[in-house]
DNA sequence: AATGAATGAGCCTTCATTCAT
DNA sequence: GATGAATGAAGGCTCATTCAT
């Protein structure tokens, strides 16, 4: 799928992804703080740290901030994964991978929150092209768990394989969710330790 | 806690449940639709069946209407789930439980979206409540595990027990908020006997 | 062609009718002196006598406004006429139609000038309702013209009768657009005076 | 009257008349198209070939461009109808200005439309500026009708030759404004027929 | 108890104009 | 002379809430 499109009155590329980052980057603080419908566009502005009339050189509507927000977050998890990435396919490196996932999730847990609470006000298309983002990452961890099963280090039906990268992506987004509850009785470390025990021993049956 | 009050001007107790529930159930429906910020008091109004005027008889503030929305949620899943209650001490009870409240999300699956989307446009103490609401269903969960230790038949830490809980509500709560790609390679059915058997297993290391 | 319709969130038509009439005679004055785009949809409000949000009940866009006053003069000039249709197929009959028309464009001369300078800005479908009204005033005059044919008061040929009909109209809606030149050396007895003269010479070859 | 000026930062005279030829070239096919207020002045801009800040450099404000427009159509009008002048003082001369008048309102039709629905948005100095451009124009045919009453081809009261005139420059409009009713009916070799007809006849009483 | 007209703060967005490069 | 990014006043419109009937 391709890239949802923003348009701008701008013409230098590069200045529009300057711009664009500090709109992004402006939007996230307020979004945690008061969600997206209770942000109001000059708020934005003024935490970009521009007038109005600049915010809307770079952006047609409001929704497209919230747009940019959920693109910019999916790209830095993307990338800190990205770069974590050992590439082998023992049961060792899939536990890896998702102690770095969940420590991704526990650096920009607030983003995570404000991504999944507003992403549903996208326009459609937008929201299509941000649920794309949403599968590479399960795809991600497919890939992983597919390495090892073929490496003979797993043995989970191949039906299977879908569902368990999810449940890892959802007992990440939990952390995230379910702070309130959980930070009381666990500390990052502990909660790792415990939910990538029970995914993998889930895996071994 | 004690139950966050909404304010009425009408005294006659009995009709203020009557009038609601009926504004609840509208709201659902709406807010299911376009969300809570984008339904108008209006529209409310109207699908509960009176005036906005006598609306505004029967709650302070768009707010409350989203806690009566959450309130009666939680209310009818606990309902559903004490109905069918077995009360015993096994692993097969446990079982049961677990595919009881699965199939309530399922059945509920858009008013699990909405309550879980929207809560956090509730005033912090609304908000407060609801997620006792909540905690009481984690403890549901909990006493059955609980009980499952007692009698021997669980070989978990104590500790373990909350974060086991929270587990398998989250593992419901993803049938509601992932459809969008589980449905297209689950079952429910199949669903429910993966993950039971998935979580099962990772209680009985 | 059916009457172009203007939504509204009050259900009292009658006080429907009496606020869009005090927003029409407001608006009017406001379009006099500033024009349609100059004029703001709160000083419309203002002049009409209540908030905006009040005016908003009464209509859907700004352009309902406009579309309200044309309506409005075009009833009102209608009115006029009809009130002094003498019915008779003389030519004196004609004189005074056309003595008439121009008393009324002399009363509503700001009336005149607004509808016929900012009717392009309605949207096409109330454009297309303003114009079948126009054309209505044109049938009215062929219809006197063509009475006096019928009874040998008047010799033009059949396919001319549009055409003078759309004459007198354009002569009479000159003395509101060419005020300005007119009114220096003519009064409007004399100006009738001269062009119902000329209009008739011209009707009788 | 002096011409109304326009400030331009711009000292090479020639370039100033070139690049506002431009503008008002590409702005009249915008008013034509949206009007005055709907057009911006960054499509002007555009349409004109060059960018918002050198449209800057030949205009002070969005008001200049419509009058530059205005200015240009008048002057194209009065060139063409110069052009033909055949400034002989017979009846058949009157005939043949009047028709040369209709054909060039005719070709020009749209120019005309967008004058005399949007020069009511100029600052005052600059419509009355531009009205003295109509009164030229009426000045041309007063001299023609003039110069037949002279030479005895005409019998029309002193008092009236002005009222003539701009009688011939409205029935010319008309071709302009009505043309959504008279081009289903008439060619405008009928109509020049048939108007000058009538006009000549009224002014031969 | 019910109704619905009235209110106005506040929101998103546009666009004429400026000015540093 | 030309460019185009930046500005912010101002505009159209919505909607939660009130209150007289």
């Amino acid at each position: 799928m391709p890239k949802h499109e923003v348009k701008s009155t701008v013409k230098d590329e590069e200045l529009i992804q300057k711009r664009r980052e500090q709109i992004s980057r402006g939007a996230v603080k307020l979004f945690i703080d008061k969600g997206f419908h209770r942000t109001t566009t000059r708020e934005i502005a003024k935490e970009a740290g521009f007038s109005i009339g600049t915010l809307y050189e770079y952006i047609r509507t409001k929704e497209d901030v919230l747009y940019l927000v959920c693109d910019s977050i999916y790209n830095e998890v993307n990338m800190r994964l990205a770069e974590l990435d050992t590439n082998d396919n023992t049961i060792e490196g899939l536990r890896l991978a998702i102690a770095n996932y969940f420590e991704v999730i526990n650096v920009m847990s607030d983003e995570f929150l404000v991504m999944y609470q507003e992403s549903k006000s996208l326009p459609s298309e937008a929201l299509r092209y941000v649920l794309t983002k949403e599968l590479e990452m399960v795809q991600q961890f497919e890939t992983i768990i597919q390495r090892c099963m073929e490496a003979g280090n797993l043995r989970i039906g191949p039906e299977e394989v879908s569902l368990a990268a999810h449940h890892i992506l959802v007992q990440g987004q939990m952390w995230s969710f379910r702070r309130w509850a959980l930070r009381r009785e666990y500390t990052l470390e502990r909660y790792i330790q415990v939910q990538t025990d029970q995914i993998i021993q889930g895996l071994e049956k």
